[in-house]
RNA sequence: CGGGACUUGGCGCAGCUUGGUAGCGCGAUUGCUUCGGGAGUAAUAGGCCGCAGGUUCGAAUCCUGUAGUCCCGACCA
């Protein structure tokens, strides 16, 4: 492609609208132009990565034997009460009206056509398992659009979903994507990692997360050095610490006046704050959030943070179900005193204790009494839990769970997920099959998703440096840019216009800036666009030499136009062929 | 949904406190000079100052409302 034939425009300036490496770089490079706020539209170059990314998973997953379709973005309202979702899903889906007033939406996930279309083709267990998968615009209304293509209102996703006949199909299918989803991340350059995570509202027995690690991911990992174990850390669980062995002591009522946080307590009794109980009150409602159904008092070590998903997980209800609790409303009902609550004495509420403070001794607790703590409060003895769990959040440092060596956390970009779902849509929705025995059988499925844009923005926040993007070959663009310094020299054109003839005809994906540009502005954007292999061809031809330079070095060599060709094209095949 | 900030030419911004119908840099167009890391010079084009209402002889500027954008939080396959 030549430059000056080329849609492009580079912006020297940072938009004001972007903070994060991704979105400043794409929006700059003009690889994609925002519409409004969570829709972006991509211009021929950011268009092209996009589709570098597409191929590398529709490779991988036609190497599994999934096999693609494509279905529409716009659902019939019937499918998604068929679900329940209609009602549940909430205001993240777009919904509209045809001119008849039937209710429709733009598809942020497509569950229900796809066992829509598995219950209607497959009627025999000779027919599974089967796998289809799709590359296609999804839309979710996010409450808040962030970050460019990190969290956006249309994105691009791969999905697919398995369909099998028991679970240990299941387990062969899932197998077969998480495989699959290493290589895809693998090919497209990033360093990832495959995080256990929590099945939350989708259901199902098992879930990983692929998660780019990045500063400025939403996502928060667990990991560990020393073994294998990575969880994201609403998901990891916690290593106890030891039971603590120690005469329990009498309870003692101290005077603590104003000390309302654990810092205070702690340091005012010149106490750690392992050897105190923190307590976080709720209140819980129904699952339409219409009624209030009840109290939640949670109680954790001091030194520890509440991990709210493991809070609604022990307790049994969705997650929006539950809200902190005003204490000034709570206190009459159950007993607590703002600032000073402790387990003990309380009443009307579901007490939660964390299992850790079951071994630990002589603690000290708010006393349900302004100004008023206890002293060697103990478990069993003074209080107990109507459930005890693990609740609390791992953080760095903490005991790995697997092994006990300390944990690490980091930040990181989830750009893919699988889920096995079991028979949570094909129960609902009908979806059988006959066995040998001519039994009707529920088909076993599983989901599976990989954000292409988000993947897009994953690579660019790990391969950037201050000039610009630094695309891995996998998905760059273009393999090589050559760079004509001056235009109107004919001996320098003559060079260039042969080795980007030489290297097209070798399969090289090529791009030859010979615009009427300044030099300096040409290798601003040649940085910026971050295309890998960059050959200047300039003053140096008088002498027989272009210079060679990788995107991702500083370093560039002088070479023959003929060594410079050659070494292009034996490098875009060696990372071709990975 | 709560809190905060912003909205002035294609992009980045100033002007607003103390009302008098708009300015800078980049970008664009043309000429001359320049030509290896976002050139110099001269000239030109381009703006219902987010939108609506109000105050005023007069509003980018003051007041009210509203929309959009971004950030923090809540929420979230």
């Amino acid at each position: 492609m030549r430059m000056s034939e080329m849609h492009m425009k580079t912006l020297r300036e940072v938009p004001n609208e972007a903070e994060i490496a991704s979105h400043i770089l794409l929006l700059r490079s003009g690889m994609m132009k925002k519409l409004v706020s969570g829709v972006y539209g991509f211009m021929p170059l950011g268009w092209r990565t996009i589709r570098k990314i597409e191929d590398i998973i529709r490779q991988e997953m036609d190497a599994t034997g999934a096999q693609e379709i494509h279905c529409s973005a716009l659902q019939p309202a019937e499918l998604w009460e068929e679900s329940g979702r209609w009602s549940k899903y909430g205001p993240e889906l777009m919904r509209l009206k045809d001119r008849n007033g039937r209710d429709f939406c733009l598809g942020p996930t497509h569950e229900e056509i796809f066992t829509d279309i598995i219950r209607n083709d497959i009627t025999s267990y000779r027919q599974l398992p089967q796998n289809l998968y799709q590359i296609q615009t999804k839309y979710r209304d996010e409450a808040r659009p962030r970050f460019g293509l990190m969290r956006s209102r249309e994105f691009i996703m791969k999905d697919n979903y398995s369909f099998d006949r028991d679970e240990a199909g299941l387990d062969v299918s899932y197998k077969k994507m998480y495989d699959a989803y290493s290589k895809i991340f693998t090919r497209c350059g990033l360093t990832f990692r495959p995080v256990e995570a929590d099945t939350g509202a989708i259901g199902g027995s098992n879930s990983h997360e692929f998660t780019a690690l990045s500063e400025v991911g939403e996502s928060e990992i667990a990991y560990c050095d020393n073994c294998d174990m990575a969880a994201t850390t609403e998901r990891a669980e916690f290593r106890d610490a030891p039971e603590v062995n120690e005469e329990m002591l009498p309870m003692e009522e101290v005077n603590t006046p104003g000390t309302k946080t654990i810092e205070e307590v702690a340091s005012f009794l010149n106490l750690p704050k392992d050897r105190t109980i923190k307590a976080l009150m709720f209140v819980k409602y129904n699952d339409e959030m219409t009624e209030q159904t009840g109290y939640v008092a949670a109680f954790i070590r001091g030194d520890r943070e509440l991990n709210m998903i493991k809070l609604v997980n022990a307790l049994g209800i969705p997650e929006h179900a539950i809200e902190f609790a005003d204490e000034e409303k709570m206190g009459p009902a159950t007993g607590i005193v703002g600032g000073f609550t402790g387990p003990v004495g309380l009443h009307d509420c579901t007490i939660v204790v964390d299992s850790e403070l079951v071994g630990q001794k002589n603690m000290c607790a708010g006393a349900n009494k302004k100004d008023y703590h206890l002293k060697n409060v103990n478990y069993g003895r003074d209080y107990k839990g109507d459930i005890v769990k693990d609740i609390k959040l791992l953080r760095e440092g903490d005991p790995c769970p697997v092994c006990g060596q300390p944990t690490k956390v980091a930040r990181g970009i989830e750009v893919g997920q699988v889920f096995k779902l079991g028979t949570k849509y094909s129960e609902p929705m009908g979806a059988y099959y006959k066995d040998e025995n001519q039994q009707d059988r529920l088909i076993v499925m599983g989901c599976y998703g990989i954000g292409v844009t988000r993947t897009m923005a994953a690579v660019v926040e790990q391969h950037h440096d201050e000039n610009g993007i630094i695309w891995p070959m996998s998905v760059a663009p273009y393999h090589v840019i050559v760079t004509l310094v001056s235009a109107a020299d004919e001996q320098q054109k003559a060079v260039a216009e042969d080795i980007y003839g030489r290297l097209q005809a070798a399969g090289v994906e090529v791009l030859l800036d010979d615009r009427d540009e300044r030099p300096g502005v040409k290798f601003k954007d040649a940085d910026l666009l971050g295309i890998p292999v960059r050959i200047t061809v300039g003053r140096g031809v008088a002498n027989g030499v272009v210079e060679y330079k990788l995107r991702r070095e500083a370093d560039k060599t002088e070479k023959t136009p003929d060594e410079a060709v050659n070494d292009a094209i034996a490098l875009v095949n060696a990372e071709r062929r990975g």
